[in-house]
DNA sequence: GCAAAGTACTTTGTAATGCAAAGCACTTTG
DNA sequence: CAAAGTGCTTTGCATTACAAAGTACTTTGC
């Protein structure tokens, strides 16, 4: 049987940029923002804003907390976001499979 | 050593409408507009101009005949969009390829 | 035999991103 | 204590993706 809605890809994660952010945070568990700036090589307002849709889209919990007085900002995926990050590779595997 | 260059996505490859065309033209080398449609589940105006822009980027040929009097439009893949289809493979490979 | 419906697209408009530059709220340093 | 630095957020513009409307035919019904 052939459909076109075997694979659906999950445009929040699809963007190049959130990408790699997710893939970092896949493995890493939790990062600061500073760390996934380099990480990416994204700029403060890229990934503020990525950051931003991450978190409207509930995949990732964004902490705010001081050290030495400065604020600090750190990312760490959900649930929800690791479920969405395993679909979506496997969305794209579909894509690929049959490939030679 | 660690570069965020190490993977550069292909924008023109990236959209799932276009992913998914390359995608069918990779395996089967000539596919026609309708038959297109089908398989990617896409309109007439989506299928059009991502046409388009797989054109534009020479990584499609677009030829167009008449069969029975009525016009026929098939795509094929250039040896370009071959090349860029098997690049984009493996930045993606590249993303997902340590993670657990 | 001619109008209405169908086929095979292309073009146009609009709403939604993505990116960079500017802005903000601090803290640190000379 | 003013100027520079740090760590972001917000704003604005330029690109783009999708859908709806338009185009150029051919075929079918009356």
């Amino acid at each position: 049987m052939v459909s076109t809605d075997d694979f659906e890809i999950d445009k929040v994660i699809h963007e190049p940029a959130r990408l790699k952010i997710m893939a970092q945070l896949y493995v890493v568990e939790e990062a600061d923002f500073i760390f996934l700036m380099r990480q990416t090589g994204l700029t403060w307002g890229n990934l503020s804003s990525h950051m931003s849709k991450l978190e409207d889209a509930d995949y990732i919990e964004v902490r705010k907390e001081f050290l030495d007085k400065k604020p600090r900002t750190i990312l760490k995926l959900t649930s929800k976001g690791r479920d969405a990050f395993k679909k979506y590779r496997s969305a794209l595997d579909q894509v690929f499979k049959d490939l030679p």
